[in-house]
DNA sequence: ACCCTGTTTGAACGGGCGTTCAAAATTCTA
DNA sequence: TAGAATTTTGAACGCCCGTTCAAACAGGGT
């Protein structure tokens, strides 16, 4: 008795390129949210640039807002596992550097998208809560990190909240000029801006 | 031989009136755009706010799209203003400290609004040309000052493109989060992320 | 009180786009 | 190659929303 929706039934290769084909459809959306946002890419949009019609897309998401829900889900899950992978190094100024060179990875990366650059209130209001919950506890995280830094004298005395703030927007507000085809690359672009941005925090 | 739009007849009691009327507007719709981006809010929204029907107003703006384009106009005007003001001050680190003071305050501020956070790609091509093109004027001139305070060795050597984007960033992203009504007060947020983005700039 | 100008309204139109669905095309299985 | 499962398609529906327009309304000057 399973929805045609979850479609548990199928072989094991059926069932991958299924999934492939989910993750095809999301890289396209991501893509075209983040350019022209939401609201402004049609369905059409992202089916044409998988060279099919908007209508297969049905087979693989009820609806288009499930689609930037999903975007969403991959993006944060991917954050919080860097964030947890940043507490397995030693100072403050480790993890956060870490933190600040794989977010910017994941905002310039092509699978994984621009998480907190998306636009939230498109959501319903259940999703939105959750995605907004999980992203909250990112953010506390980070504040949080910032504060042990204070505490063991790496960084000078800032308002936590501010300072990772000032951190989210910048890297986030990357999605919004950056194009892979351009002169800044995503590599040096993450220590080039963990650099600066713990520039802002060292003790002077 | 004045068409409906100019509308340059009238006493200049009735067009202070206008004026004033479509202050209100932009006001209006900058709220709405702010919270639901452009293309989420419908001009209902907008005319509802002022109590009113949308066809009213019909009679200030020729469409939708040119309500978002005086946003822009408005906003850039204002934070080209204050890179101009910021010139007459001595060194770099006061010039940016005093640019970025007022970057935030204008962003923070209920009547100019949000400048490049607003959606660009929702103009007309032309439109968004010459947006763009004010935009980059102001970036550009926003780098420049960085590297003056590079020269004169008031800053460390950075990439001013980069420390550009970080300082853009962050002060951009305000509009995301900022709520008049919330904890942090907008006097305060200029000044602290002055001191924070020009930390992430001094020597060390 | 009356007109003239400026302002607001309600009804209606038209297009775009998300969505549904039955049928066709493709791919897998045996 | 036959049949079954999966994927894609084209047509059509319906809603939302920007836009138009003629008509109603307001209000200030004479």
């Amino acid at each position: 008795m399973s929805s045609k929706r979850t479609a548990t039934t199928g072989s094991a290769h059926v069932r991958e390129r299924r999934q492939q084909r989910q993750r095809d459809i999301l890289h396209a959306a991501l893509r075209a949210f983040r350019e022209n946002g939401y609201h402004a890419t049609t369905l059409d949009d992202i089916a044409g640039h998988l060279g099919v019609r908007k209508t297969a897309l049905y087979h693989y998401f009820p609806d288009k807002e499930a689609i930037l829900y999903e975007c969403h889900r991959e993006s944060l899950n991917e954050i919080r596992r860097v964030m947890k992978e940043a507490m397995k190094l030693e100072t403050a100024t480790e993890r956060l550097g870490y933190v600040i060179r794989e977010h910017v990875r994941v905002i310039t990366g092509n699978l994984d998208g621009s998480p907190l650059a998306l636009e939230v209130p498109a959501l319903s209001t259940e999703r939105q809560a959750e995605i907004i919950a999980t992203r909250d506890r990112y953010e506390r995280d980070l504040r949080k990190l910032i504060e042990q830094g204070v505490k063991s004298g790496e960084f000078r005395e800032v308002d936590s909240k501010i300072a990772a703030f000032v951190i989210l927007g910048a890297i986030n507000w990357i999605a919004r000029w950056y194009r892979p085809e351009g002169a800044l690359h995503a590599r040096e672009l993450g220590t080039e801006f963990a650099d600066h941005l713990l520039g802002g925090l060292a003790c002077r």
